[in-house]
DNA sequence: CCTCATTTCAAACACCCGTTTGAAATGTAC
DNA sequence: GTACATTTCAAACGGGTGTTTGAAATGAGG
């Protein structure tokens, strides 16, 4: 069998289990299985079971990050700000192109992002800010000029609460999907949920902020 | 050893590499070195690791439940609707006496929470919906009051997208400390970040709807 | 067809896991 | 101080993990 064919066929293995279990309860012996391969094929082709997740992970970060940078940069280039909702909007369309590529593609790309930044604490975050710095770099330039208001550390949370948001919801997204057909009687998919998720977040980033004396009447009041 | 103190230890160090490094990665040896224990002491006081971790869970849920049901039950007996940020705010001194029960008592419990909604998938959903129904129940009942504009599915999605958001910020807390520390010269502690936290999550949650055609302009004008 | 590099394969490696066991130690009541 | 129950302890159990090995199979070029 050729190599690429091998590699492939490992690749689609891992990402569907990753997704599934998550990093570190997917065992190699699942992955080549479940790929129809030699258990050492792994180690052959890819080095380590680290090695392995990078490349699953790369695979998604190499389409969606140049045009994201791209867009980007056309939204830098404008003579005012752009607004918050159109700038969270730059990252509907790359997520939602990863369906054409392949099937499922948004929802095991984003349930691998949180995987990625759940299982195995901090790996994920570092090995994107140092390959991809300057995509994160742009946006959150973007964010800042479309939040005058907000100091730069409180626009650090604020990101790393959606994030949050994001990576939480796609981990789960499969019980979420059952719960709300089930409560709900309404059937649920990626882009669905994408389309919730963005005016929740705006809306979050761009919050009026809160002074410690608001916070203890409002506790108080509750009391 | 009297059984409590022995019981006690291993609670302590569970609970502390429970938050560290997860539920599925931690090990028994581990817990038991940590609190100078023979490695059988975890099966004979409880009988399995799945039912220490469930006590680690419960030392925490058993005080803080009760509390937050007692104050949902005030607010529900008002005549006119909370509004949200108030109901919201709830949570923050049932949270923070925690500290005083136990050092790091806040962050730790809420890391836990994060860890065991990540980890093992939908088993502490199901495990807190089951002992803790009636709480939730009252707690999306309020929120529900405090937006009538918002439909039942929209507020469990946006309920669900900050459930995330507690969730992930608290398993990375020390991550997100440190970062904070060294980027913004803010050194952050728990209560700051739950400042931080509620207004994000009250305009999250309380914000406008956008429908489709919306969001299809809002991608275009971004491209 | 022979040669040599690439790829596959079964087997084994060393290690860590949660749990169990049965004896030794400790505590407790009479 | 003896008798009994509780708790501790070292050791082992069966099973799963990622990785390595060396031989067998398959590929491509002269």
């Amino acid at each position: 069998m050729s190599r690429i064919q091998t590699q492939q066929k490992i690749l689609d293995a891992a990402e569907s289990l990753f997704a599934e279990t998550g990093f570190n309860d997917t065992s190699l012996r699942q992955i080549t299985s479940r790929a129809e391969v030699n258990l050492a094929a792994v180690n052959y082709h890819f080095g380590s079971k680290k090695a392995l997740i990078q490349a699953v992970l790369q695979r998604y970060l190499k389409v969606v990050m140049p045009r994201l940078e791209h867009q980007f940069e056309v939204l830098l280039a404008r003579q005012k700000p752009t607004q918050l909702p159109e700038v969270l909007a730059v990252f509907v369309q790359p997520l939602l192109e990863l369906e054409q590529i392949k099937r499922q593609g948004t929802t095991l790309f984003l349930q691998l992002l949180g995987r990625g930044y759940t299982d195995v604490q901090g790996h994920l975050r570092k090995f994107i800010s140092h390959h991809y710095g300057s995509v994160l770099n742009k946006f959150v330039l973007l964010v800042q000029q479309s939040c005058p208001g907000l100091d730069a550390a409180e626009i650090f949370w604020r990101l790393h609460f959606s994030l949050g948001t994001v990576v939480f919801t796609m981990a789960s997204s499969e019980a979420l999907f059952d719960i709300a057909a089930a409560d709900y009687h309404q059937q649920a998919d990626i882009e669905s949920v994408i389309r919730r998720l963005l005016p929740y977040l705006a809306a979050g980033i761009a919050a009026p902020v809160i002074y410690p004396e608001q916070l203890n009447s409002m506790a108080q009041a509750a009391s």
